[in-house]
RNA sequence: GCGGAAAUAGCUCAGUUGGUAGAGCACGACCUUGCCAAGGUCGGGGUCGCGAGUUCGAGUCUCGUUUUCCGCUCCA
């Protein structure tokens, strides 16, 4: 099977045993939105819970909070989403393509850069040990003609970038004569904007003044309270506030399943730090993140770094952490040192001192955040991924198992009468009331007992708990192995503590 | 957003030149069996993605539309 025949059939799989469903299916879905279904709300829910305590837990000094989806407009100003995620967009009207504009225009600007420093290169090679490089840049009529050029075009496109000036980036190509690369031709449209914030209204409608957001990220509810957790919590420099909630991005082509998604849900930490340090802590939260990770046992080989070339408005360095999806190394969190961006323009925008006197320093500053951000989603869609597994039996038969790490898995125990008669689910009974308070469960009494086996390998149930008519005499039952298919022969008693020992989230926590 | 393909039962699919919607698996009940997808009997479930059009008659032909997949594009 191909990676893109395993996705596919994963994707199939998800569906038919209650992990993901498309949203709206039965009025013919709603692209790029699904909902988890009963199987599936159970792994998110325990991958949530193991970041969430790995974060609250064993970091004395992160808090969490739950931010509000609304939020004060001013506040996408104040974080440059409103600019930054406007993007203009050109269609070429012969090729019917559809590019950024000011992506066009970069790219023209780096080709004119390429040309110069082939200049460079050619007079290095002529002038060989006698070159000298910055009088070669500053007398070459070639470099200077082009630097010009450059000069010129940049000095445009910044302005009418800081102005938002749309027109403006649709002269500059047209001036630059930069065509399309399908159809060679410079037959352009007018520049539009694609919102990639969802608004709504709030309040009064008629006002026209009262467009809000749907958040395109949590962090801006944790920078906004910044003060309050400080001040209530008594907080001290280094710490962070955790938070896990749903953002909105109204992307324009959202696919590949979960992995992108117009509604998804994020796990991000924003670490306030002592200005100048930012650099030792991105590189510690970047270790720190890569072992909780690495602990699930999915693998070291499947994740890796991807530091950023290109940094975004708010960051003076960045990495991703991908993940080995069916569709290659993808991004699965984000790990971002944002400076002071966030924290000064709310200071600015919202004229509130947002500062920390740093008692041992004896001074004020505003705090540099180094963030680490998850999708949610994104894990999830790891780990079923990762865990979905066709295996060739002895007797030739294929067994469809996930492999969920154990933790994770929605349901940690079945528990099975080996027959529907002769007192078996009776017995049974007991065993799940002396298992319920500790496990989600799944009680099971239909079909052969083999049959019962592969629907929990389907679902990755780690354990299956088998009461047969020994039973009745001895006290022991067959504890069944989801991984290895062994069984063993235990006492009623001792089930509890050794499920545990495999499923718990506390075993997960204190191997970090 | 553009181009191509697809859509029939929960799943995988069949359905002839247009003529009363089928199979296997799955699901439910009962019987038999009992440690890795067993057998039997009976049963439930589809206005063929949706909307028009052509026709005496459309799952089948035409147009539109929605969703999904593939390729572009996009992804601070």
């Amino acid at each position: 099977m191909t990676q893109d025949e395993l996705f596919k059939v994963l994707v199939a799989h998800c569906k038919e045993y209650g992990f993901i469903f498309p949203s709206s299916e039965i009025y013919d879905g709603l692209a790029a939105v699904y909902d988890y279904g009963q199987m599936g709300v159970q792994l998110k829910n325990n991958i949530k819970n193991y970041w969430w305590e790995a974060m609250t837990r064993l970091n004395e000094n992160i808090v969490g909070i739950d931010s509000a989806i609304f939020m004060h407009p001013r506040i996408w100003e104040a974080s440059g989403h409103v600019s930054a995620f406007n993007d203009p967009l050109i269609d070429n009207k012969d090729s019917k393509k559809r590019y950024r504009a000011d992506v066009l225009i970069e790219d023209y600007l780096a080709k004119i850069e390429e040309k110069i420093e082939k200049e460079v290169a050619k007079g290095r090679k002529k002038f060989g040990e006698s070159f000298n490089e910055e009088q070669f840049r500053a007398t070459n009529p070639n470099v200077l003609r082009e630097k010009a050029k450059y000069d010129e075009v940049h000095g445009r496109f910044l302005k009418a970038e800081q102005a938002s000036d749309f027109a403006e980036y649709r002269q500059i190509i047209i001036d630059c004569g930069i065509v399309c690369p399908i159809s060679g031709t410079c037959n352009w449209t007018e520049v539009r904007q694609f919102n990639l914030m969802f608004s709504t209204s709030m309040g009064s409608v008629a006002d026209g003044a009262n467009t809000i957001y749907l958040r395109p990220e949590t962090a801006q509810g944790i920078f906004v309270n910044y003060l309050n957790v400080q001040k209530t919590g008594r907080m001290k420099i280094p710490f962070g506030i955790a938070q896990i909630g749903k953002a909105f991005r109204n992307e324009i082509v959202a696919r590949q399943f979960i992995f992108r998604m117009r509604e998804f849900e994020q796990m991000e930490m924003q670490f306030f730090i002592k200005p100048g340090t930012e650099l030792d802590w991105f590189a510690k939260w970047k270790e720190n993140r890569l072992k909780w990770h690495v602990n699930l046992g999915m693998g070291a080989e499947n994740y890796r770094f991807h530091d950023h070339e290109k940094l975004a408005h708010y960051a003076n360095a960045a990495t991703d952490i991908e993940f080995n999806f069916p569709f290659g190394f993808k991004e699965l969190e984000g790990i971002h040192s944002r400076t002071n961006f966030d924290l000064g323009n709310h200071q600015k925008f919202s004229g509130k001192k947002i500062e920390y006197f740093d008692p041992e320093e004896n001074t004020s500053y505003t705090p540099y955040v180094v963030e680490t951000s998850i999708g949610v989603d994104r894990m999830v869609l790891a780990v079923l991924s990762h865990s979905y597994t066709v295996e060739k039996l002895e007797n030739g038969e294929e067994r469809v198992v996930m492999r969920i790490p154990a933790p994770l898995a929605p349901i940690k125990v079945a528990v099975m009468p080996l027959v529907k008669k002769d007192g078996l689910p009776e017995i049974a009974q007991k065993v799940v009331d002396l298992l319920k308070y500790d496990f989600s469960y799944q009680y099971d009494e239909k079909d052969s007992i083999g049959k019962r086996y592969r629907r929990q390998d389907a679902i990755g149930t780690p354990f299956c708990v088998t009461i047969d008519h020994d039973t009745v005499n001895d006290g022991c039952v067959t504890l069944r192995d989801r991984d290895s298919m062994t069984q063993q022969r235990v006492k009623i008693e001792d089930l509890r503590d050794i499920i545990d020992a495999k499923v718990s989230l506390t075993n997960l926590l204190r191997n970090l």
